[in-house]
DNA sequence: CGTCAAATTTGACGTATCGTCATTTTAGTT
DNA sequence: AACTAAAATGACGATACGTCAAATTTGACG
């Protein structure tokens, strides 16, 4: 429904007012983006239901109360419309981010933080997740207007931000080390393409095989834990118990948890 | 054009009888085999040229020397198409892995070899790679014969017997030891996730920001080494020259890394 | 309030693609 | 040569993308 997120983040929704009065004063641009806002989230709300290949633009303009000719007054195209859940999607994401600011704990620890977070996030919107990847198609990439292709790059630059921010922890206390002729950013790339790669292979495996969540639980600690063991990143794993960071995080973010159970 | 590959494994290309009458004593299901394969090889011409999207049957009809019908005689759905060259593209890395039985190296020298063999067919082939993802996606799966789902599998449980392989070495020699709770599938998992998240991430990097193929010459080595490291996989990377074992690499792949420039 | 021009919205339409199926053609047998 | 079972054909219906001329709304001005 993409309405669980903004309960659980208080999200502003730029409140509708119900004044018509209201409406007149405000300025066309912003009731173009309120209504591309309102736009996506049924967008969102046909790509939860029917999946990725069941978004259609005729669908589109028939669960909006709006025509064909507007919804392309938005998105030149179908790859448009991919690209902007993608951007939408990144909000999402760096929205669950900024929780972790309240998270307590070392440097390493706030790693697997965001690891979980973006786990999390995998698990609860595989479909958006999805949107992320082909949205970086050079096919979708090519009929999307530049202005949104921008939007995009600035949205993924704030999410390596977070991941850099740990990294950037880690180095100024001491516990990381950088070893000759590898910089901080082929770490975060590390760090990065693991997550990825366990994430969409975990994905995948549960579509396949039907692996259960209780199975696929852990993998993700076990697969950063090795890399970060081979980053030499203080406390070791065999020094410090981060299964019970991976507990901690999963209070903290039990309340994402619980709408996960529900399904 | 799909051609490099025969050319480079000699590929048994069942070739083609002329005389018609040693074609009349061809079995049917030969028959059918043989024109399967050789849609299989236009559809991928098709890919290579027009990207994944430009994939469609009506082109594939036209660029065939057979009929819509015929064409659906073999391939029940575009899903069903999209499979089998998933299937084909699982079977173009079975043959490239097969040469490293003649690699020489320690046991996590092998490793490092699967991964170098995967990121090369990557590289080679990425609308390939494209296929065999989205041939994982639901929607895909569900239009796809069993049978296809079927070989899919096979091909899959091939291609992971392969990296098995190099950690049972490991394994044996004493090299890798199991921690308590840590399967040996466990770490096979994570090796696996690091190669994929790692290419995938790259593939997309080139398309995106056009990282070049020297910068990113390296990563993959780099990311494997860390998690290697990690697994306390001996000899660790702080112990031995693992940047040689990759000019190796390149030396012993000579022949497909000269297509690889000459694009 | 009425008029008019610019901006916006509308939905019917053109084109492309998927997949089907009645008809035709081929292959094999007697 | 006649006949039947199997295979191939391509016209056709359905669905989806994207366009554009016409209709509608907006808001500026007298």
């Amino acid at each position: 429904m993409g309405q669980w997120f903004k309960q659980l983040l208080k999200f502003n929704p730029h409140r509708e007012c119900p004044l018509s009065l209201c409406m007149n004063s405000k300025h066309k641009q912003e009731k173009v983006a309120e209504r591309e806002a309102e736009l996506i989230d049924i967008a969102h709300d046909i790509v939860t239901k029917d999946g990725f290949a069941g978004l259609t633009m005729d669908k589109l303009v028939n669960a909006s109360p709006y025509s064909k000719g507007t919804i392309y007054n938005h998105f030149s195209s179908k790859e448009d419309l991919i690209s902007a859940l993608s951007t939408h999607s990144l909000s999402l994401l760096i929205e669950m981010f900024k929780k972790l600011e309240d998270f307590d704990g070392n440097s390493r620890e706030h790693v697997l933080a965001v690891h979980f977070t973006y786990q999390l996030y995998c698990q609860l919107e595989p479909t958006l997740f999805l949107c992320v990847l082909s949205a970086r198609t050079p096919a979708v990439m090519e009929k999307t207007s530049p202005e949104r292709n921008a939007i995009i790059k600035k949205k993924e630059l704030e999410v390596t931000a977070m991941c850099d921010h740990a990294f950037q922890q880690g180095l100024a206390d001491g516990s990381l080390k950088l070893s000759t002729g590898v910089a901080m950013h082929d770490l975060v790339f590390a760090s990065w393409a693991t997550g990825f790669g366990t994430n969409a292979l975990l994905i995948n495996a549960k579509a396949v095989e039907g692996v259960s969540r209780l199975e696929q639980k852990y993998a993700l600690l076990r697969n950063v834990n090795f890399l970060l063991d081979g980053m030499q990143w203080q406390p070791l794993s065999s020094e410090f118990d981060y299964h019970d960071t991976w507990k901690k995080l999963e209070l903290f973010f039990a309340d994402y948890l619980k709408l996960l159970e529900e399904r």
